[in-house]
DNA sequence: AATGAATGAGCCTTCATTCAT
DNA sequence: GATGAATGAAGGCTCATTCAT
């Protein structure tokens, strides 16, 4: 369509037709070509713009964390004096915008589960840069739910209850459960982040009791 | 019962060859050349046996998920008048031996998993077929934990809550965090199972007490 | 054409398919369909049976270069207790045959000409291995006409002089000066063979008698 | 004379730079992009100066032709008066200098022989052109020592001798023999001119004499 | 029945060239 | 006049599949 404005337009083109494309069939699956159609360009944009289809699916990805991140941050809308309950809620209701978000940063979770599924070996080092901050919140708001007797073990056991209750929800549209196909996607984020935070403290809850009733059983012995 | 190498030999023996092909590399990545190298078998012994390679990863995914439900079913080692807490538990420790437990069964959570994020027209019978049951199985199970008075969906999040926990796990051994590589993988699992099932049955409980709390609500409403 | 024979068909076909266009073309410019075409197979043989365009290179010139030495050995046709001036004129007879000679084996001289101007890494070793030979017993010839005071230098510089001279004849056909191009070629190489030998030993013959008037010089000067 | 880096000037640039990158790596394997690189161009400017990649190599090898043959002239440093003798010493000396010479005249050299492997048919009349000249003063110089009996097949041969042993040379430098690898370039061309006037004319004088004897064996048989 | 030989379709990439500015 | 942007054409290579035996 538009012709020589800058390059960047036509860059910005491809990367957005890429992560439409990567995100519904995969890196192996999706072709060049796949790609340039949707961005009405020709089969040597990619290289051009990109360097190769490698490339491009790293910046595919590095682009869709970061836009997911900058929309929806894992302190979304929480004030600075919140207990570590609110901060957990806004953790969630992060990541399920994240994996189940509306337009383009929805793709996130796409990719990310297809990440899981066939690790690309040039983007392990985007990932652990991308995950990393985001493991270490979660860790930290939950040492504060259980308080300072947990180990590092139930803090993580925790981490992923709370962390796979929302990554699982990374499907296609059209998978989910005939309870939940017909809601409305907004209601249905805003349901889960109530259901989520719910029974995930109630869980954390029942774990930091255990670990008081081991202490003091603990403590019993000793004396 | 013949032991020589007849037709049914060869092909059991490139089935076993492609799950754990498949299982590393994915669809895509997998040559035919791979699987009928690792199976000792010539390059057109797929097509001849299977048809195409997309069958014989149809024949390999029914396979591996078949013999998982096999070795753990929902009501693994299950008496007939437990409780359904118990019941829960059998489930989650069914759930996680399929995608993290040991030998070639371990491949089902791999495929699953990749089939997740790439999911092959082809395939979705056998697994709507393959996943129907199970998802029957802890329907039930939570409404009986639940009470009559829940809801569909409030059954099918607190479903989710449960099956995702599990599945989350479905990881590459290399990939687990720091605070759990270490950990021999059938005492992992062990702890897994307690632990999602403490946390699951909290969170259970917490979901039905909001139910009550709620219908209490409405009642003093009606009066 | 044939088809199954047994693979080895097909494969000597292309070879030489891919010796007389590299032989015309040169490696860059020739291309895997060119050679497909010229030897009635499909674009993906050379893939088939020689791994890369690369690979198939390095087998026409090994094949070329054995050839060759095969068929005009360097003591072509000399008594057991020829001299060395006998000795001489064989080895110009072998290259200048080798360069010049009739059917597929005149291509090695022209590969070897272009490697020179171009050559190509993968081929360092192979060419190495086939000239070796050849350098050492020119050298050798010439140490015994030239005598024992000769040094390695002067021998080295003869035995270019005696080389280049049949070397620089690996031209194209179509290439010859005016004076030369309506000769029959058996002819031209036969009477190639008298000139440079007859030249050759005179030239030689002239720096042996320098170096002796050198020496002569030398023992004048030491008394 | 304005120095302001007009339109001639950049193309001059060019035409170094792919003189040099032409000379390393042949036609074919010399990317536009290489050459607007190495002259900090842009990548259009070849084919805004010069038309085509394929014009500008002519253009490159018509200068650097031209080049050596103006700053070693055949009859470089000749005295009017001299021998034949002089006269091909002075020849060898200039085709030496032209193929192995300092600089980037040097160039010429490997240029040329390039082409001899892969001549590039738009250039053949180029090279008859300046090869034209040099060949009738080496057939007129080696008439003049072989004497006015020679036919024009035995002058040509003897041309070819002389000319083969300085074309050979055209090596990269690398490639020396051994035995030639550690000597000065200034020294090695010094020795070779040495070398190959004294082989040469004594071969030259052979032919000579076997003319003549051949000769006196003609008028004896015709007495 | 079973297999090695052979192939056609398609993919990623390169690059000389053209175009709009 | 001069240049960065953009592209069409083609090349090497892979691989699932087919074919002759």
């Amino acid at each position: 369509m538009a012709k020589r404005k800058d390059g960047l337009e036509r860059k910005a083109a491809l990367l957005e037709a890429a992560t439409q494309v990567f995100a519904e069939k995969g890196f192996r699956d999706t072709t060049i070509a796949d790609i340039c159609t949707a961005a009405n360009s020709n089969t040597a944009s990619v290289n051009y713009y990109f360097g190769s289809k490698e490339e491009l699916y790293a910046a595919v990805w590095t682009s869709a964390f970061r836009n997911a991140l900058a929309k929806y941050p894992p302190d979304m809308g929480l004030p600075a004096d919140a207990g570590p309950e609110e901060a957990l809620k806004s953790f969630i209701r992060s990541m399920l915008n994240k994996v189940l978000g509306a337009g383009e940063l929805g793709y996130a979770g796409q990719i990310l589960l297809m990440e899981l599924g066939q690790p690309t070996e040039a983007l392990d080092l985007i990932k652990r840069d991308a995950i990393g901050p985001i493991r270490k919140r979660v860790m930290r708001i939950i040492r504060q739910l259980l308080g300072s007797e947990a180990t590092d073990q139930q803090i993580a056991f925790c981490a992923m209850s709370v962390v796979h209750q929302c990554m699982g929800f990374a499907f296609k549209k059209g998978k989910l459960p005939p309870e939940l196909v017909q809601m409305d996607k907004a209601e249905l984020i805003d349901r889960l982040i109530e259901h989520i935070t719910l029974f995930s403290l109630a869980g954390i809850t029942a774990v930091k009791t255990q670990i008081e009733q081991a202490q003091s059983g603990d403590e019993r012995v000793a004396k």
